[in-house]
DNA sequence: TTGTAATTTAATTTA
DNA sequence: TAAATTAAATTACT
C-alpha cells in the first residue's frame, strides 16, 4: 500500500526553486506560470516545495514504533499507533459535494489537483511513526523548570541524571528543554514587542 | 515520585557545556548561571521552592490586547491556576460574565480611551486574555474547505494569498487548517471505530 | 450542548 | 542547535 505513492510523477514545471517561495510572496497575486522555461512549480504554488520526499530514506530510531512494525491495518487499541487506510475527503468523490462551488469562489486551478496524493502521502508517513505525546507530571515539571531557571543549557551528564531521576528518557529531557528555550525566547521577544508598542501607545496619550 | 529526603547523586547543573556560553549569550534576557563554577545541585532545586518569582513574566504575542492588559501581573507556568487580574469598567462587558470576577477590577483610565473598543471582546475569563473568536464567514468557509480538499497543507505562501484573498490574517488561516486537520482525523477515527464496531456486531450475528 | 476557534506544548523536520 | 511546523490535548466561546 505505501509503494503506490512511489509512483508519484514529477509534477515540477521546472526544478525545486528554494527562492520560489520568495518570489511568489512579492508577487502575490497571480502566480501563473510564466512563458518562460522557469517558472514556479505546483509544488511551490501549493506550499510543499519545501518537502523532500517523506519517507526517509534513512530510518529513524523508534523503539516505540516496533510494536506495529509487521501490521497492516492499525491496533485500535493504540490510536498512536495506527497506520490510516484512509480516503480523506476527495473533492472528485464527494458524496454532497456541489461542483458548482467550486468554480464559484475561487480559481482553484492553482490550488488544484496534483497534491492530494502528496499531503496523503505526508500524512502517512507523519502517523506512521510519531512518538506519543509525553505528559510530563506536574513534579517532573516543577524539577524540570527549576532546573532551567539555573541552567537552560544542560549538558548530556545532567540530562541523563534527570532522566534517571525523573524516570524519563534523556530523549525527552533534551526537547524538553529545546521547546522551553523556544517558548522563553518567544516571550521574550514578544514582551519587547508589547514594550516598545506600549510605550508608542502611551506617548500617544500624553 | 521524588521524595523529600531521597537522597541524589550530587550533580553540578553548570557542568561544562561547549556551546553554553555561546548559547546562552544569544538568549539575552537570561542570562544568569554559567559565569563561574556554580555549586548547584539538582537536590538544592528539589528541596526548597524558594522561589517565587524567578521567571520572568511569560506574556505571548497577544496583538489584539492593549496597554491595559499588559500591566497585568500573571505566571504562565501554571495557568490553570491563574486568577483573572484584570478587569474592565465596562459595564457591557459583565452582561454574561462571571460576576464574582468583578471585584478585582483595574483602572486603566489613562488607555481607556484607546482602548475601549477593543475592551469589549476581551474576555477576562479566570484565563488572561483570548483572541476574540473570529466569525468566519459563510464564504470564507466555503474558500477555506474548497482549498483544503486540495491541499490541507498549504504553505506560508498560499496562507499568505488567501489571508489576502479573504480579508484574514495569516494566523487565523493557519489555525483554521490546523483545526479543519484535526476534525478530519477525529471524524475518520470515529468512522474506522464504527465500522470495526459494525463488522463486529454483525459477525456477532451470523 | 455542539461545533469550533484559540491555546499550549510535545514531537518532528530542516538547515 | 534554532526555527518553523505539526499533532495532540485542552479550553472556552457562540
Amino acid at each position: 500500500m505505501l509503494a503506490e505513492g512511489e509512483s508519484m510523477a514529477s509534477t515540477s514545471l521546472c526544478a525545486a526553486n528554494p527562492s520560489a517561495s520568495q518570489n511568489l510572496r512579492k508577487v502575490s497575486g497571480f502566480v501563473e506560470s510564466k512563458t518562460t522555461q522557469c517558472s514556479f512549480s505546483i509544488e511551490s504554488i501549493l506550499g510543499l516545495e519545501q518537502k523532500k520526499d517523506p519517507i526517509p530514506a534513512v530510518k529513524h530510531h523508534r523503539p516505540w514504533m516496533d510494536a506495529c512494525t509487521n501490521l497492516v491495518l492499525g491496533d485500535d487499541s493504540n490510536p498512536h499507533l495506527q497506520i490510516p487506510v484512509v480516503c480523506y475527503e476527495n473533492p472528485l468523490f464527494h458524496a454532497n459535494g456541489n461542483p458548482v462551488q467550486e468554480e464559484k469562489v475561487l480559481k482553484c486551478e492553482k490550488y488544484f489537483a496534483v497534491t492530494e496524493r502528496l499531503s496523503f502521502k505526508r500524512e502517512l508517513s507523519w502517523y506512521r511513526g510519531r512518538r506519543p505525546r509525553t505528559a510530563f507530571t506536574r513534579n517532573q515539571i516543577e524539577v524540570l523548570e527549576n532546573v532551567f531557571k539555573i541552567n537552560s543549557y544542560p549538558g548530556i551528564d545532567i540530562r541523563e541524571d534527570l532522566a534517571h531521576k525523573l524516570d524519563l528518557d534523556e530523549d525527552r529531557i533534551q526537547i524538553w528543554f529545546q521547546n522551553r528555550r523556544a517558548k522563553l525566547k518567544r516571550s521574550h521577544r514578544e514582551s519587547q514587542f508589547l514594550m516598545v508598542k506600549n510605550s508608542f501607545t502611551s506617548s500617544l496619550l500624553e
